[in-house]
DNA sequence: GTTTATGCAAATATTTTGCAACGTT
DNA sequence: AACGTTGCAAAATATTTGCATAAAC
């Protein structure tokens, strides 16, 4: 994401363009794929800036999800995290595997939603703009270990 | 849900039948279909049972997720919910679309995504166990409200 | 110069935990 | 009798908010 169009994107808002704002975003774009909490922005952000308070950072977020920069996910570990996301033209964002026994969360693509979505939309009128796909299980590596185990 | 499989369940797992969790089991049973949070299971057990504590709530909901009696979701609203599961037996539980203007919740079933389980355990070796599907949008009634309003 | 954003601290809200008393096995 | 469970209150955690100051327009 280029921080020209970021600040665009603000404007035409009517919010302002900041250094906290600028800063978290060069953040969140230096962590590609990464799931980040509140904590774990603000620790990156504070780095490069270090006077930023935790609040604009909960702040900032809330602008960026608003602004479809980035997209709220969360794994049920009490947790909200954030990551960057496909961009404001792709609203096709991925999924997540998350693993039961070690917590990896594996991302992937998929494009068999678009049939489900249809689907519902033809049965119970509901108009679909995004979904959200959570997989549980175990990634290879523990699914491995709890075969060995099991024996 | 009947009572004798559950405390057969509970046995099993070397805890012990009480009244508290018992009456949380009632509360679930009797409102099939239903997103209760912490809040909403102790207020209704509270009407039959009123010496119950929150604690004692939060503690048994979590027994009941173990057990697979019950299941947890979030509908990011900053509430945990948890509603009567498909049972023991059938792992398969439905999806959940949710209006973006009302927050209502519709609750539909779908077996298309067993395709996409077996694709993603072919490309990446996860083993998937459970799933989570949300859509996001708009309800039938909220979709016309909109359509109305941009004219 | 007006308006919006920030930082800090305090407030809020949900969930967890320590511990003595109690109920189940 | 032994051990798990409960209720209460206190603690812990994550996030939001009030407000004076500072920055952006």
């Amino acid at each position: 994401m280029e921080q020209g169009r970021f600040k665009e994107m603000l404007r035409e808002k009517g919010l302002k363009v900041t250094r906290q704002r600028m800063a978290v975003l060069e953040t969140m774009a230096a962590h590609p794929g990464e799931h980040l909490t509140a904590e774990d922005i603000y620790e990156m952000t504070r780095q490069k800036y270090p006077e930023i308070g935790l609040a604009t950072i909960y702040r900032t977020v809330q602008v960026l999800v608003e602004l479809r920069v980035i997209d709220r996910v969360s794994f049920d570990d009490g947790f909200v995290r954030y990551e960057l996301g496909g961009g404001e033209v792709c609203r096709h964002h991925h999924h997540h595997a998350i693993c039961e026994d070690c917590g990896a969360v594996i991302s992937f693509e998929d494009d068999l939603l678009e049939q489900l979505e249809q689907a519902v939309q033809d049965a119970i009128g509901f108009c679909v703009t995004d979904h959200e796909v959570k997989l549980y299980g175990y990634c290879r590596s523990c699914a491995e270990k709890r075969k060995a185990d099991s024996e």
